[in-house]
DNA sequence: GAACTATGATTGATCGGCCT
DNA sequence: CAGGCCGATCAATCATAGTT
């Protein structure tokens, strides 16, 4: 009778989910950084503003991130790969850019 | 109560190698220990040996467990404080989807402990 | 509309670093 | 050198939003 759970004391817990594009940015630096998702923070800070969202907020997100997906790797595999693969693609567009860049820039 | 980690801040941590110590338990603060931790809080935001020992023996906690509390209610106190003072950065985020964000955000953190035992 | 899942937030406790 | 504090993180849990 002593665990009693009155743990509601948080009235303020009204989460509300980030939008669609801040989970994109989130995702797509953690796992571009999977080797060591640890923004520093003024990656924390550059992302919270990318993201409209604040740096606790950020810090959350990483923690909660972080967590989940150790604890059950097969279940973001999927999105991993999705996200690696936008990674690639962004990369390409950036080489690609680059060359063009040289080509017009070299006589 | 250990959680052996290795949060690398200049290395990899690749294999999250599952460290574990099988005792862990997280122990579940009463309402009574809270109501009292805080109000000694407010009191004093850092506690001298004396009072610490004072406040353990009284609410049956360790003096680490007392200890750890009023660090870690500093450290939320400071995070409120932080995300208190600026959470009005109103861009226009004139793009495709964007819902209504609404922020009733003022000056009014803390709200009243209520202890609604059945 | 209940049952289940995804997700943001909270918090006791640990780790490493720094200071006294 | 021991002990405390800070900052970041972990890990379990809470409460709610979104799905099925």
């Amino acid at each position: 009778v002593m665990i009693l759970r009155s743990r509601f004391l948080d009235a303020r817990r009204k989460r509300r989910n980030f939008s669609k594009q801040a989970t994109e940015i989130l995702n797509e630096y953690f796992y571009s950084h999977l080797s060591n998702p640890y923004p520093s923070e003024e990656a924390k800070e550059e992302l919270a503003k990318k993201c409209s969202i604040t740096v606790s907020q950020v810090s959350n997100w990483f923690g909660n991130k972080r967590i989940r997906y150790k604890k059950n790797i097969g279940k973001f595999q999927e999105e991993a790969n999705l996200y690696a693969a936008k990674t690639a693609v962004t990369a390409a567009h950036a080489v690609a850019a680059a060359v063009q860049n040289n080509q017009t820039n070299s006589p | 109560m250990k959680v052996k980690r290795n949060p690398p801040k200049t290395a990899k941590v690749s294999e999250y190698g599952l460290v574990g110590p099988p005792n862990a338990i997280r122990t579940n603060f009463t309402t009574k220990q809270l109501t009292e931790l805080e109000k000694e809080f407010h009191f004093n935001k850092y506690l001298t040996r004396a009072r610490r020992v004072e406040i353990a023996a009284t609410l049956e906690l360790n003096e680490t467990q007392v200890k750890i509390w009023f660090q870690n209610r500093r450290m939320k106190q400071k995070k409120r404080e932080k995300e208190g003072l600026a959470p009005a950065p109103a861009p226009r985020v004139a793009k495709e989807v964007s819902e209504a964000s609404d922020q009733s955000n003022f000056t009014s953190p803390e709200a009243s402990p209520n202890s609604v035992s059945s």
